[in-house]
RNA sequence: GCACCUCUAGCUCAACUGGCAGAGCAACUGACUCUUAAUCAGUAGGUUCAGGGUUCAAGUCCCUGGAGGUGUACCA
């Protein structure tokens, strides 16, 4: 019904012989330089201004809108007798989400509010759907992510989320590149998927008839370049991941991923705490009611060591049946986890990562559950690997790069192994990968970093899809 | 995947143990030249997520399906 009322108005605009959907606009300034300095508008310059109107009070002969426009709202004073009487007839036709243009002089209402005292007035584009009502405003979470658009016109702070990731991002981008990394892009489509323990999506190209891959983390590709002589690298890449969705975990989401030829983990560690230094300049931020400190150095934890502070228990060199044992005692499920390694990570994700609100480096994972790391130069068993963890939540994964090629074939094989036994996550073996690190990989420290997870904290969101603009869902039917 | 919850006007929400489907905002008509959740008078607006069942009677109870949320599983 609204929709055709608001029809109505378009054709009534027309007939009066306006074009309501104008090709462009000058505007002098945004309404944030005019709220941000008032005393150099008020009374002086004469300003044009444009947004969408998201309230309207008409009284009679004059009027008093709301606009938006990006950043902010400003009050609009239309006077039939300033803007004539032709256009006030448009003005009056006008509904609530159209986008208008004024120019006039800023002033102060009785009421000291300030206001654009609009001597000419433009519809520069007629809407033709009604907006959620202005006092509630969107509530209903599955229209704000299907129609994110009319989340973003209702809710001003759902649009601040999504200018801080791009800020998130481009600090991140300017820590690196200021530090001479090399910024590429490496193939999406992948007819060997690896560098992750997960499900694919699988596609097919036609022309070639080849089955392929939606990559599920790019750590390959970006090691062929390190072998190529690019000693600094990094991607910022969607990655695919066939699982199912929670707060933490959405199909496709994004990582960056950087590798440092002539470096360990011990200086990708060092450039982890600089990325958040920079991301959070005052040292704390609050998330989801907890305080958290990112104050450097990072507290580091080692994974077994800590599983056996917490529990009591040392888990290391421990057959299957004695973990399953254990992990028994601990009242921890792991019927779906037929490998040492799944229940070893279940074992730690259980007692000791849901405990760890201020940012940590977990440090010297089993060699098992990291077939891409380094083994530890000093303590057998284990890898150079850490993974930060922040409000409980894993927001990266890095190692000293296993740059050995006979090795990194046997832990392929063992992977393969365990793919038989029926892990489909497990790796499948990239015969290239193995080629390409057959040429020579200088010792190398590689991070990962989940740009999601961290947007998330650093803008206190609890679920994923608020920090995603379209978040997967299922088609409407 | 499983469990629980939700789905009513464009939006936000009501409707008791089954008994005429309602309000505010938005919209429409009229009044109003400093209002701001404008005000005042009036008007209109519904496949109650879809389909089936029980009943004299279903928004409400039952079944099937859909979408969303929360938790859980899976997921490094």
């Amino acid at each position: 019904m609204l929709e055709k009322q608001m029809i109505e108005n378009l054709k009534k605009m027309r007939e009066l012989g306006e074009n309501p959907y104008k090709y462009r606009y000058d505007i002098t300034h945004s309404i944030k330089e005019i709220l941000e300095r008032p005393d150099d508008f008020i009374e002086k310059e004469v300003v044009s201004v444009a947004g969408r109107v998201i309230s309207k009070r008409r009284h009679g002969k004059i009027m008093f809108l709301d606009i938006k426009d990006e950043m902010s709202k400003m009050q609009v004073y239309l006077r039939k007798d300033d803007i004539g009487a032709d256009i006030y007839e448009i003005a009056k036709l006008m509904d609530i989400g159209d986008i208008i243009g004024v120019k006039g002089q800023i002033f102060k209402t009785k009421t000291e509010e300030l206001t654009v005292k609009s001597d000419e007035f433009t519809l520069l584009s007629k809407s033709l759907k009604p907006l959620p009502e202005k006092f509630h405003g969107l509530q209903d979470k599955e229209i704000r992510y299907r129609k994110r658009y009319i989340d973003l016109i209702m809710n001003d702070d759902v649009k601040a989320v999504f200018f801080k990731r791009s800020e998130i991002i481009e600090t991140i981008r300017k820590i690196l590149k200021g530090y001479n990394f090399l910024e590429v892009e490496t193939p999406v489509l992948q007819p060997v998927y690896g560098g992750a323990f997960a499900e694919p999506f699988t596609t097919h190209h036609n022309a070639q008839d080849m089955k392929l891959y939606l990559r599920i983390a790019n750590e390959l590709y970006l090691k062929r370049l390190i072998v190529g002589g690019i000693n600094r690298v990094f991607e910022f890449a969607k990655d695919f991941r066939n699982e199912g969705m929670d707060k933490t975990h959405n199909p496709e989401f994004t990582q960056v991923e950087f590798y440092q030829a002539y470096a360990d983990y011990e200086d990708m560690m060092n450039i982890v705490e600089e990325i958040f230094e920079n991301l959070v300049p005052n040292g704390s931020i609050e998330y989801q009611g907890q305080k958290i400190d990112f104050k450097r150095p990072w507290k580091r934890i080692d994974f077994y060591g800590s599983i056996k502070e917490k529990t009591g228990f040392d888990i290391k060199d421990k057959t299957v049946d004695e973990l399953k044992d254990i992990a028994k005692k601990l009242h921890i499920d792991i019927e779906n986890k037929k490998t040492s390694g799944k229940i070893i990570d279940e074992i730690f994700s259980e007692t000791v990562q849901n405990d760890l609100i201020n940012p940590t480096f977990v440090i010297n994972q089993p060699i098992d559950i990291s077939p891409l790391a380094k083994m530890h130069r000093d303590i057998p068993g284990v890898v150079e690997r850490f993974e930060p963890i922040i409000a409980g939540m894993e927001v990266g994964n890095a190692f000293s790069e296993l740059n050995d090629p006979l090795e990194q074939e046997q832990r392929f094989n063992e992977q393969v192994k365990e793919r038989k036994l029926g892990d489909s996550e497990a790796f499948e073996f990239d015969i290239e990968f193995i080629e390409a690190i057959k040429y020579g990989m200088p010792p190398t420290g590689g991070v990962g970093l989940g740009i999601d997870r961290i947007v998330m904290i650093l803008t206190d969101s609890p679920s994923i899809r608020d920090v995603i603009l379209f978040p997967l869902l299922k088609k409407e039917k």
